[in-house]
DNA sequence: CTGTATCCGACGTGATACTG
DNA sequence: CAGTATCACGTCGGATACAG
């Protein structure tokens, strides 16, 4: 028995990054969502439907994006509007929250698109160097 | 050789990009990689060792931070300089490319951090909300 | 010190079926 | 149309042991 190993309660001491960085640590994982982003990027423009949403990202199932769409929402960087009609109709929308980080989001994204060709270059070169030994 | 492949048949005139897309998308899974950014990070003010970084980060076991090493280092993103000293010494990067990478996602992080008020207060209000109806 | 290989649990993801 | 519930699968991630 490891009495010791059982009982981990003592965080790291760090002086500056701790908590924060766990904290921004969540933002940037929702970012890293494989589909968070996109989403984001889907409702710039305005509200948008449910599977309006869905036909327009392409390769989500109805379930990822409910979730995604839970996280969002729960974020505070969506909001959802429901119609009670016949049939159902919700939109969702981009709070301003949500605006305001699609902003350097995109900075990110225009680096990404920018720095395709270096980047897959590099993977290319260190794949051929890894495959040759 | 395929000439079909060096050709890109068909991309499709949206203005926001279809296949680039999913390029894109591989660059944010990077950045949405829960270590890659912290080292990236860490290794801002210059190059650092393995175990170093592996303490600067706290929290990360060792194949997390060879496995991200890795991946970064094949995205031309960090470089690997080995010193075949006794003990053995390998310094980790940033690269042009990383240090360019660095400066969006900083600023994502910068937006992170000053919104991280009003989103930690989202998720308060969903989750009680949620949680009481 | 710097890695690699292996085992194993946790979680994300998707397909399907069902409800309002 | 919008959303939930369930199951099955694959990958991610950590702990450990081992190697150069």
């Amino acid at each position: 028995m490891r009495p010791e190993h059982t009982h981990v309660p003592a965080l790291p001491p760090s002086p500056h990054a701790d908590g924060n960085c766990r904290a921004v640590a969540s933002v940037l994982a929702r970012v890293g969502d494989k589909w968070s982003v996109l989403v984001i990027m889907m409702l710039i423009d305005g509200p948008v439907r449910f599977n309006e949403l869905k036909r327009m990202i392409g390769g989500i199932s109805q379930r990822m994006l409910t979730l995604t769409l839970r996280g969002l929402e729960r974020d505070g960087l969506v909001t959802r509007t429901i119609f009670p009609t016949i049939p159902p109709r919700v939109d969702y929308e981009l709070t301003d929250l949500g605006r305001g980080l699609a902003q350097p989001v995109q900075a990110l994204g225009k680096w990404a698109f920018e720095h395709l060709p270096e980047i897959e270059g590099a993977r290319t070169s260190f794949d051929a160097r890894n495959g040759q030994g």
